[in-house]
DNA sequence: TGTATAATTGGAACCGGTTCCATTCTAGAT
DNA sequence: ATCTAGAATGGAACCGGTTCCAATTATACA
């Protein structure tokens, strides 16, 4: 590999030449430029990075990290993301808390720390595997993180989140309008956040309409195809009888439809299903899925955007409004 | 940040001490051992990953590129990846192809570069991105790279690929066990290595039984839902009937149902679908899907192996014999 | 007690860039 | 021709580790 050092000698100039051609500061003559440039060009010469990073302090990296990296939706993100940071000429390093999170908060911290210490310049956590008192102690010694998913008060101009609670209150709203008082759900994952915060939504649209649901007929889920079809099932077997199911996500959605097909219910003659996060799969699934359209993807772009300006003082524009979107296709029906 | 002097000088050893206990190796008195120790400790002393790198000429991290790393199923085996990695301590760098690929070669060939020049120590090229003649030429200078569901004769031993022949044939095997006869087909991306393979053994499959498919059978398709949609779609239009559709993935084969159902016809009773990968998703759907596994998790870890041992002069077990597995679910029908 | 050998230690030199200052060159003004 | 501001240039010092060798100390053995 060639260095600097060769470049210099060969073109005949001294290293700060070198590196003033580099980095297009400072003034060189148009015929040193010249030289400089074709000795790089014949030893074939790439500034190494390491030595570059040592002194700048700027690794040029970004990292990701939380559970909610893996996933079909989440992956289109992460490509959203990857974009975004290429413009910049950033890379993106990648930690899934997955496969060590959750029973053991330590672990998931540890993977944390492991980003933090390879060294990158900012990280966003996505998701709620940490708790909030944990993430303020994060950002006070290491501020140059972003939130997606997730929302602390203290800090929420470094949160990227969804307002889940107005978004479930819409689905419950859209199953009453059309007809429907006898309402299951298949709740998301009631750890999280957004979990949380779209059962809320969801159960308050039923209380404004005088709506009563019995425990029997909320099935707490987790997001899983797992979860779905037993939920499904379990809510087949009690007593209560529904006519429509709101699901957690899209996922949980498609197996409960897959569970109460099997049984013999028809989706939507029998039962009318409304999921949530519009994955690409939702136009595909028999029947296609009504459900309600998340931006993460805009969500993701914005807080990366929000990182690189910690990060790199850009002034990049940032926008912290998320709207969303009723799709509806034909799992539910109008029995109204 | 302190650094290694800092805590030399508050140890009250010289830099070369602290560096010996930093490492391991070479050896250091018991009570020196404890008072750089504690030095550290109180100076949260944390070594610089770009001085380390700048002397080891080890970046302590592989990178991962190609349009296949994003869609559900890819999605998991990234985790895999990752898994595997971070018990030796690599970080994984991510690019995404997919963005400017197919199109426009140069920029997917850019995308690589940018991979490299940042420096990774080596590279998992996954797919079918960059035509074999690049591919080796890529390898002759930069060695470290491992072939992920690609297949160049001329590095074999770094190419970890799965025989798409083999199983494109046992799908085809088991629709005509079944009975059928009158089969179609949606074929995989023909762009790429698997595609071709799956799609030659399938054909195969049908001629060792004297079957003949005409042209008007055979959609071709890229894994998308959208070509299984319409491929179904087109299939139900022409003349000739059938029994049975091989789909070249899970993704074409779900949309292919949608389609099939919403036309009013019956899955299995009308037309039996086999899917390709088992996705996650394939137990979920209506029916759930009959499909052939694929052990993308198992290829994708022994090309991280293969791939460390280049890299960082070790010996890994690697395994290079991937066996399918039929997965009988709901789609098919027996018809005999 | 003296000597050989091994263990322990300190720090200069180096990795390959960037920064910054002192120096030289150039062109326009007088 | 002389002076001067500003452009152009070279290279020492530095970033924070690792490596390696010379020097010092400890231990074992005769």
């Amino acid at each position: 590999m060639a260095t600097i050092r060769d470049v210099a000698k060969l073109a005949g100039v001294g290293i700060g030449t070198v590196s003033r051609v580099l980095s297009g500061k400072g003034s060189v003559s148009a015929k040193t430029l010249l030289k400089v440039n074709q000795a790089m060009e014949s030893l074939n010469f790439t500034p190494n990075s390491s030595a570059r990073s040592l002194v700048s302090k700027r690794l040029n990296t970004i990292g990701i990290w939380g559970t909610e990296t893996s996933g079909e939706i989440n992956r289109r993100t992460l490509s959203e993301i990857e974009a975004e940071l290429k413009e910049f000429g950033i890379h993106l390093i990648f930690a899934d808390g997955e496969l060590n999170s959750g029973e053991d908060p330590t672990a998931s911290r540890d993977s944390f720390d492991r980003l933090v210490s390879k060294g990158c310049d900012g990280i966003i956590i996505w998701g709620t595997d940490l708790p909030a008192r944990e993430i303020l102690q994060i950002e006070n010694e290491f501020p140059n993180i972003t939130l997606l998913n997730n929302k602390i008060d203290l800090i929420d101009d470094k949160c990227f989140y969804f307002d889940h609670y107005q978004a479930g209150y819409v689905c419950g709203q859209h199953l009453i309008d059309k007809g429907h008082r006898n309402i299951a759900c298949i709740t998301g994952w009631l750890k999280t956040f957004d979990g949380t915060q779209r059962q809320q939504g969801f159960i308050d649209a039923m209380s404004s309409n005088n709506i009563h649901i019995p425990r029997e007929l909320i099935f707490e889920g987790d997001y899983t195809f797992t979860k779905g079809y037993e939920g499904a099932l379990a809510l087949l077997k009690q007593d209560n009888p529904f006519t429509a199911l709101f699901c957690g996500n899209d996922q949980s959605a498609m197996s409960a439809i897959s569970a109460l097909t099997s049984k013999g219910f028809d989706v939507p003659n029998d039962v009318s299903v409304i999921g949530y996060d519009d994955m690409n799969i939702a136009s595909y699934t028999s029947p296609p899925l009504t459900t309600v359209r998340i931006p993460f993807n805009k969500m993701a772009v914005n807080a990366t955007r929000r990182l690189l300006n910690l990060c790199y003082n850009l002034e990049l524009n940032i926008d912290y409004d998320f709207s969303i979107e009723l799709i509806e296709r034909d799992s539910v029906k109008n029995i109204g």
